[in-house]
DNA sequence: TGCTGATACCTCGCAATACGAGGTATATAG
DNA sequence: CTATATACCTCGTATTGCGAGGTATCAGCA
């Protein structure tokens, strides 16, 4: 039955929302898109995991929201808040830290 | 009240145990005192995290569990099956493809 | 006119799972 | 005889990524 569940996604959707919002506002699905596009197409999220993304981090003030019509359509501009590049500092080192533990684990042990 | 969550933790606990077994077979204490020193102090799994793990992990046929006596302690030995191996690959494959869309959007933006 | 597909937003519920806290028992060192 | 290290275990909680499903507008096409 395999069951893979998501793997070694825990924390990565945030992180990845926050850095690109930390470059321009942009409204979630332009996000969606984006975040395919600059990972190269190795990570793919779907709007079930960036909307309710977006509005948890905007209810925890790391972001701040600005509707605004475009072509009879609405868009709703996230950027980020002092508190979310603090925010992004942290998982941004949080990730280097894991991401290096994992790598040299699975190098150190290489040679074994 | 800044609820960090375990960050970048998905599945890694799981890639670092097979990681470990493939080199060769070890114990559940044995495991948690090593997975420290080989991810340079950077990751540190407690005995709640490893232990269902294991048991998950021989439940699914990952992995076969000897029992032995040291003494006059009992220590469990792991080691990778067939299956096991073909999950750790699977694992690695999964971390590389994540791991790289992370590095590339973080690298990617950061000229703008 | 009617159809499709892209745009753009949203919610609900499921299923994993990492983790701390707490629990048992033996050997060793002071 | 006490504290520490060894060595195993389980339970409960909280988080959260994700698919599936839902609404509405606009552009293009037959």
């Amino acid at each position: 039955m395999e069951r893979t569940g998501p793997l070694f996604m825990g924390g990565v959707p945030e992180l990845l929302v926050l850095r690109l919002l930390a470059q321009q506002q942009m409204y979630g699905y332009e996000l969606v898109k984006n975040i395919r596009l600059v990972t190269g197409e190795a990570i793919s999220l779907g709007e079930g995991v960036v909307y309710p993304l977006l509005h948890g981090l905007e209810r925890s003030g790391a972001l701040r929201a600005k509707r605004r019509a475009h072509n009879g359509r609405t868009r709703v501009y996230y950027s980020l808040t002092a508190k979310g590049k603090k925010r992004l500092a942290r998982l941004e080192s949080e990730w280097a830290r894991v991401s290096s533990g994992v790598q040299a684990a699975l190098g150190d042990i290489a040679h074994g």
